[in-house]
DNA sequence: TTTTTTCTACTGATTTTTAGGTATTTTAAT
DNA sequence: ATTAAAATACCTAAAAATCAGTAGAAAAAA
């Protein structure tokens, strides 16, 4: 059996140098090397055959789980694990959905990660331990999952939470202020909360800010 | 010249063997262990000689810049280095402020990690090129320092992020809403924002939510 | 092409927040 | 013991947000 040529995605130079370590002595990995960013991993897979792919979520330019996407867009073969240290729900089914093959938490053990590669290189969907948990059995934190929101209320949420009021997004936008207010009721609505403190709140726990 | 006694302290696993590894060639440094959490370095450092600590701030027991006073506190010739992924202005300050010798960014390049532990140990204070802008030329995201917030205010400031109106939270604390809201005014005056939702954003942003 | 979603805009009433202050009491620090 | 800071509470008035609806136009999906 050839070895997995295998690739690291994080933005931590230390991080990807450690991986790198403690991966070279794997009997069955080949080690491709290490990438700071989504673009360098993207033009690198789109003329070499990569296996095996280790993902951040946090990147300077491109976010992970869109990333995630776009790599099985141009190699549906090569398998993805995200490492990262989100422990929102949310953020992990993204990944998965957009094929991700498993997640870890960077204070995974590192057997857990030998454990979660060679599941993920046979096929199966692989979580770390605490990951397992969080899917599993929702905790205080991990309740309600981010509600989907529209091009326009993520774009009007962002203009809130800079402390602008309906009259003022409404002149930037071209809109009338009643739209605006009316964008501000759906999005109260949508996350369940009861104002926009709570609002900004909740959507910066979500990430969405 | 004896080799300095260096021990690393972090929260995954993954960042600790990495780092071992990457520092395991210098000639001048003994790596004496890696601890996930800040009790085990503060209990090993009681009984051991350590020259130097390359500290994270997020652990799972202390915080990392509490954690610092108290290596200090414990042995004063001890440098500590802090190894972190925060960004905030304050928290650097904090660190500083509380005996570290010099401040990373985990994204730092190994180089920059070499050269700061370097100075460290000659006794100067080294900052990576990033942290280093941060502290000198306040960005965008770095102007305002987190401003201090009394007890009361911090509470309050909660409270508010939970959605709570002013006479809600008043009769929860058995005070009139008047005083909730002259605690919203200073508050919001505090942080220099215009309204709630930009308090909020802000406060989350420098850690204090 | 039809259906559904999103974006837009409105009415009217109510609640809440924000801005300008002032002022007394309590607590902490010197 | 004195000073400074924090916490309490109030007034007036304007601005903004929230609630509870409806509804047409545009865009996207089926």
């Amino acid at each position: 059996m050839a070895k997995l040529l295998t690739a690291i995605v994080d933005d931590h130079p230390i991080v990807i140098e450690g991986l790198k370590v403690l991966l070279q002595n794997e009997e069955n990995l080949q080690l491709v090397g290490g990438f700071c960013n989504g673009s360098a991993i993207l033009s690198y897979i789109s003329t070499n055959q990569v296996d095996l792919i280790l993902l951040d979520i946090t990147l300077p330019d491109i976010n992970g789980i869109e990333l995630c996407q776009q790599i099985k867009d141009i190699s549906i073969a090569t398998v993805v694990l995200i490492l990262s240290n989100h422990t929102e729900r949310s953020i992990i089914m993204q990944t998965i959905q957009n094929g991700a093959s498993g997640y870890l938490l960077k204070n995974s053990s590192v057997d857990e990660l030998r454990h979660c590669i060679s599941e993920a290189v046979k096929g199966n969907i692989c979580y770390s331990k605490e990951v397992m948990e969080i899917i599993s059995r929702p905790s205080k934190n991990h309740i309600q999952d981010m509600p989907r929101l529209t091009r326009r209320e993520k774009e009007i949420l962002a203009l809130i939470a800079a402390g602008k009021t309906s009259q003022v997004i409404g002149q930037e936008l071209f809109l009338s202020p009643l739209t605006i207010d009316t964008h501000r009721k759906n999005l109260i609505q949508k996350f369940g909360v009861k104002n926009v403190a709570e609002l900004i709140m909740t959507a910066t726990q979500q990430q969405i800010l």
